[in-house]
DNA sequence: TGCCATCTTATGGGATATCATGGAATTTTA
DNA sequence: TAAAATTCCATGATATCCCATAAGATGGCA
């Protein structure tokens, strides 16, 4: 099985910048770092810029590496390369889980979305998200109350069988 | 895992031009040297001239012997060819860390990108860009701006996915 | 089914190493 | 020989490592 990021949870943050990544992700980090083994500790990628510039999203080795593959095949200083690059490279940064399962959010990181003493971490699928609490709250409302806005025909949940392979 | 140039980061410049390089830069510069052995100090190459002249361009010794390697190809005598070797090999320098990972700019190469007594350090993949911290925002907020005003399908991000291999 | 032993997880504190930076001393070079 | 460049040493701040503990979760077994 191919595990993913699924569900949420709280962790406190320490003054240090100290959090937990939850359990269930770091086994999901651990088998998408091509360099893991038992004994030591996944790396793993957090992209802090891009759209969203509200919360942090982590990435597998494996996944930010297709990423990176996709875009060393645009042509070299081609504008498009030089903006996913930005976006991606630039407004990102390395990380890697400590023995005890923690990293550490430097003091740039933690302002950047807002961050205090809590975190909320998300799971998406093959990214996960990090987020101050009170803007996941709100995300959360804007997403419900755009949901129900949708017409039949927008709804995602009814596109999704239309993409089958 | 290859290590990229991933991360921002700003770094004093002192009166002698001396600048610490990002020690995440460093582990990449090392991977990227095949003369370099631990103790020892890696060279790169920094290439000042290019397209853009607001910027320094660092590449790691493999990377730039890529790019060395792809100019090579082009037919010899040729315009293409004569204006590459120009701008990369022409206007670039070796460059070495010293003990303490830093680097000397030259009164030369600060009055190149109009550097004052700070540098950003930016990663970009393959390579990483040194730069006048406001000429940095000013390209940040014109990446920014320009990414708005793009259509679905010139989205780079969009675009990347319809590269898949 | 209820209890206990064990493992994992989340969290904290202190010690240690690395990093970024500055200044002085020495060498090189023009 | 003065200016520029290089080497050596020093230091505060930050990040990393190591140890500790309490609360859950897990599993075995009577």
């Amino acid at each position: 099985m191919i595990r993913r990021f699924r569900g949420e949870s709280l962790h406190k943050v320490d003054a240090k910048g100290r959090v937990s990544v939850p359990a269930a992700f770091r086994r999901v980090l651990e088998e998408g770092d091509p360099d893991f083994s038992r004994g030591s500790s996944p790396n793993f990628v957090i992209v802090y810029g891009g759209v969203r510039g509200n919360c942090l999203e982590g990435y597998t080795i494996n996944s930010i590496s297709k990423v990176d593959k996709l875009i060393s095949k645009l042509p070299r200083f081609s504008k498009d390369r030089e903006m996913l690059e930005r976006f991606i490279n630039t407004q990102s940064t390395y990380m890697q889980l400590d023995e005890t399962g923690r990293i550490v959010l430097s003091h740039r990181l933690k302002e950047k979305i807002g961050i205090g003493d809590e975190a909320i971490f998300a799971g998406m699928g093959e990214k996960f998200q990090i987020w101050e609490p009170k803007n996941y709250q709100n995300e959360l409302n804007a997403l419900d109350s755009s949901f129900e806005n949708l017409s039949e025909d927008e709804n995602p949940f009814l596109k999704l069988d239309q993409l089958q392979d």
